[in-house]
DNA sequence: GTTAGCACTCAATCCCAAGGAGTGCTAACA
DNA sequence: TGTTAGCACTCCTTGGGATTGAGTGCTAAC
């Protein structure tokens, strides 16, 4: 037993792509006649009862045409959509110039995924948790401060101040070099514990409270990346649409897309949920934002292999260009797994 | 001879405090109720078509009450403000915790500012334009990759990967540390010419490319202040405000803070035409962006010393609470002044 | 110089009628 | 039995008065 037959489903996704195109609610008369399946509206309209009886559509009131419901949408997005290849050839160029500064990269990247779709784009730096120390250096700055550099084997640099008392004179600079390269090179986060910095201070003897420093810079090098940064794109596209445009709403969203700590839960989110390879699309209220229940947000994860990975998302109204955002979501995702991976290899 | 007499001084004073308060034209009904003038709407009627002859006010339409004019904000913000004492006690709270990250206070700044105003705040990171050289290291991270670390006299640190064909040994990256210290420290970036860099890559002879690599991040840092960061909070501020509530107007502006680059060009400005300690106003207009001809713009200047300062700006309605607004800012400026001095005392 | 009074203007609001898009239902048809 | 034409009905939208009310300018009197 399949819920829709055919013509059923034929009509709805006549039904849902005319709603994509106009953002008005069609009605049968529409759908009998720029659909090639010949029938009359009178009998669209009782196919088109039964589709709202089974929540795939729905009207605005009584006597409007129909709009889809998230279920339609749902239906649509798992069943309907075809697998168009475009070619997302802009990107390409943009990817190129700079590929040295991973923010300025990604800023790019949401900004073109912002002007492809015309939605809001969002992009998350690579998360490097459980990432693992690869270099880690201290110098004397000046007389009272000594400067921790941290490098990740993700390439990915770190530094912070570390204020002393006096200033150390260079052997035991370099002692203390060698100790903490040598004891924490390539541990992750986890694998420092207890026993690791016990046996770490009792080496340092006196400069104790510096390995303590250090470790402290190191802890909030692993824990600032978990609030991670978030960059957003063409955030005002969403006034473009007018179901999105009243001020309430709009409000709401913006301040969402401002405050990006709601975005990082849906970041964690989509990590959680993720199919590897999968493209997440969350429609209307599925959507782990509650700002967000009047959209639809389709996000991707890109990899960088050794647990890192950084995540994508378009949002838009519900009635956006599926097809399109899926689009350059995929070409976008397997071109950033390419730079990162390039840029490892180098 | 002056313009305005005490009681047109009075009567439009009346009038613009009661329109930043409503947002509504004023009549001549409501002067005459609620000041201290004691008289009839008839004579504000003759007054207030006198003002209007001098350009202080004006009529939306017809038969509708008066508001004022840029003309008239402008006096009010040079002439008629009090000077009011506020106490700012909740920044100092939010400015102790974490002075260590620079971004992470500014951010917190513009929230802050945002928060105590609902206007828009936008803050720049300082920009360190003219900052000399401190401290300078270059170290092997991997096989071929060597990190070069860059201090300067404000205690901001840079980093830079320079890929090599090969591993240096220990002993001629000490040289090449001695001698890029020994030529650079101490030198702000037009104090690095050619004669330097010619005797520079002379005397490291087979490794001229090593500092040429350096030379370029050295250079990538000083530049890449110019494109200075700007952060914004409470862009969404201006949704609350009617008069600039229409999709068009917020949709513009929400673009010009998105796009931050227009915001530099804002930065630029305050700075060339800076009165020092002062407080800018920008009144419609007045503004050296195009976008915000519909809003006010009230920016001041921090410093640092040592040529390095950042701007920190409030964004909205021209009826916008200008008191409230200046007195905001001279104590954030303050704040931030004595913050990032107790930061480098340290 | 100030004020009361009055006629006038004009945006905003409400109401109502007309229009139209779309539906559901029924009856007829193939 | 599925399809279709027809019709009554619903309800949003549009547009045109009419009404209201805030506010003005002007005049004449105090």
């Amino acid at each position: 037993m399949q819920e829709l037959d055919e013509r059923k489903t034929k009509i709805l996704n006549a039904i849902i792509r005319n709603y994509l195109d106009t953002g008005e609610p069609v009605g049968s008369r529409t759908i009998s006649k720029y659909s090639d399946l010949n029938l009359s509206s009178a009998t669209i309209r009782n196919e088109m009862s039964d589709l709202e009886e089974l929540g795939y559509i729905l009207q605005p009131h009584t006597s409007a045409g129909r709009i889809p419901s998230d279920k339609g949408y749902r239906f649509y997005v798992d069943n309907l959509m075809k697998e168009k290849n475009q070619e997302v050839t802009e990107m390409k160029e943009f990817m190129i110039e700079h590929t040295e500064r991973m923010e300025q990269v990604l800023k790019q990247m949401a900004k073109v995924l912002a002007a492809n779709t015309n939605y809001t784009a969002m992009i998350t730096a690579p998360s490097y948790h459980r990432n693992k120390v690869k270099f880690l250096q201290l110098s004397q700055v000046d007389d009272k401060q000594l400067l921790a550099v941290i490098v990740t084997e993700g390439n990915l640099v770190k530094n912070k101040m570390i204020s002393t008392r006096e200033a150390l004179d260079n052997e035991t600079l370099l002692k203390l070099n060698i100790l903490l390269n040598t004891s924490l090179n390539g541990l992750s986060a986890e694998e420092i514990n207890l026993g690791t910095i016990a046996r770490l201070k009792e080496q340092a003897g006196i400069h104790s409270n510096i390995v303590s420093d250090v470790l402290d810079a190191l802890a909030g090098v692993f824990q600032e990346d978990e609030e991670l940064e978030v960059y957003t794109s063409g955030t005002t596209n969403i006034l473009k649409y007018p179901e999105l445009n009243d001020s309430q709403k709009a409000s709401e969203l913006l301040n969402a897309f401002e405050e990006k700590k709601q975005l990082v839960t849906l970041v964690n989110e989509t990590l959680a949920s993720q199919e590897q390879t999968g493209i997440q699309v969350y429609i209307g209220d599925e959507s782990p934002i509650q700002n967000m229940k009047d959209c639809s947000l389709v996000t991707a994860t890109y990899q960088l292999g050794e647990g890192m990975q950084g995540t994508i998302g378009i949002i838009g109204p519900k009635r956006m260009d599926y097809e399109n955002v899926m689009d350059n979501l995929k070409t976008l995702k397997s071109q950033l797994d390419a730079v990162f991976h390039k840029n490892k290899e180098q």
